[in-house]
DNA sequence: ACTGTCACCTGGTCGC
DNA sequence: TGCGACCAGGTGACAG
């Protein structure tokens, strides 16, 4: 499920409950997500007060009053929802997971503030570490992520640059993290389609031999702000897992000009092409090879 | 040092 | 209705 945009719809929603809320108690239903959990992980985590909640490309990150960090990710099918207690629901959520949906349920954070968080994830992709928040730079998780791309240092010349010497394509470019931080495979077709480049072409291509950055590049950006500035409007996309933390979908997955639109017309104006699939790196890639170039 | 492939899991969908 | 094959939003560990 989660790329940036729907990491950074969960932290909103979560931020009212746990923001300035002490973990009164954390329960865990199971030794281990993707990882087992750190030895001393609730207790760590128990009567420390969240300070902040923020986001780092598709990671949050809780600021503790102990100079810990609690760091999530979502992996595939993450997702956390607030409820008024341990038992009911919050009113007016629209989701009400059957019983069979809550044997995913791993984590339960009951915090001061009355809620209670709870994090379900069926596969088990996601994980959860803390860490002293003195170490963050040395933290293998996060260090060697690249710049934010709602982020100021994100532009034109430092994408170019980040994929000058890379011998790979474009799409694979951009969804690797360190070159920057959050897409994913939606969001990587969604913006190559609005700057209309292919997701075969070289990576390499965004800047002359000299290392300047090309106009592509500068297409490129604007298109990465507009689709992830438009999802995060729409509360994300809901596919299968993912869901704002009221339980309510998000909607942007109605605003997708290729993604899972293989064999359906192109969006683009005056285009009389039609979304094609193949497998790039192992994923599956959707574009109109018409406009895309 | 870089790039591509596989593995980690569960559940939904499709074709037979 | 059942069964197997295949697919899914991510990323760390490998092999080349």
């Amino acid at each position: 499920m989660p790329e940036l945009p729907e990491v950074e719809t969960v932290r909103r929603g979560l931020q009212p409950a746990m923001e300035g809320a002490r973990i009164d108690r954390l329960e865990l239903r199971r030794g281990d997500l993707r990882f087992p959990f750190q030895p001393d992980f609730a207790a760590r985590l128990q009567g420390r007060v969240v300070t902040s909640l923020g986001r780092r490309a598709k990671y949050l990150l809780a600021d503790l009053d102990s100079g810990d960090v609690l760091l999530m990710h979502l992996g595939m099918s993450g997702s956390f929802r607030v409820v008024s207690d341990g038992t009911n629901e919050m009113p007016g959520a629209f989701h009400h997971p059957r019983s069979d949906e809550r044997a995913h349920d791993h984590v339960v954070f009951h915090m001061s503030s009355g809620p209670s968080v709870i994090y379900n994830d069926p596969r088990r992709f996601g994980f959860m570490k803390i860490f002293a928040r003195s170490e963050a730079e040395q933290e293998p998780f996060i260090k060697d992520i690249g710049p934010e791309p709602l982020g100021n240092e994100f532009d034109a010349a430092m994408l170019a640059e980040a994929c000058r010497n890379k011998k790979t394509s474009l799409k694979a470019a951009l969804l690797d993290q360190t070159v920057v931080a959050g897409l994913g495979n939606i969001y990587v077709c969604e913006a190559l389609f609005r700057s209309h480049l292919s997701p075969r072409r070289l990576a390499a291509t965004l800047s002359t031999k000299k290392g300047e950055p090309t106009e592509r590049a500068t297409h490129l950006v604007d298109a990465i702000h507009d689709v992830l500035n438009l999802a995060i409007k729409a509360g994300g996309s809901s596919l299968r897992d993912h869901r704002q933390t009221s339980g309510e979908l998000g909607y942007f997955q109605h605003s997708f000009q290729v993604y899972d639109r293989e064999g359906e017309p192109c969006k683009t104006d005056g285009c009389s092409g039609i979304v094609k699939r193949f497998v790039q790196n192992g994923r599956s890639t959707f574009w109109c090879p018409k406009c895309q170039k």
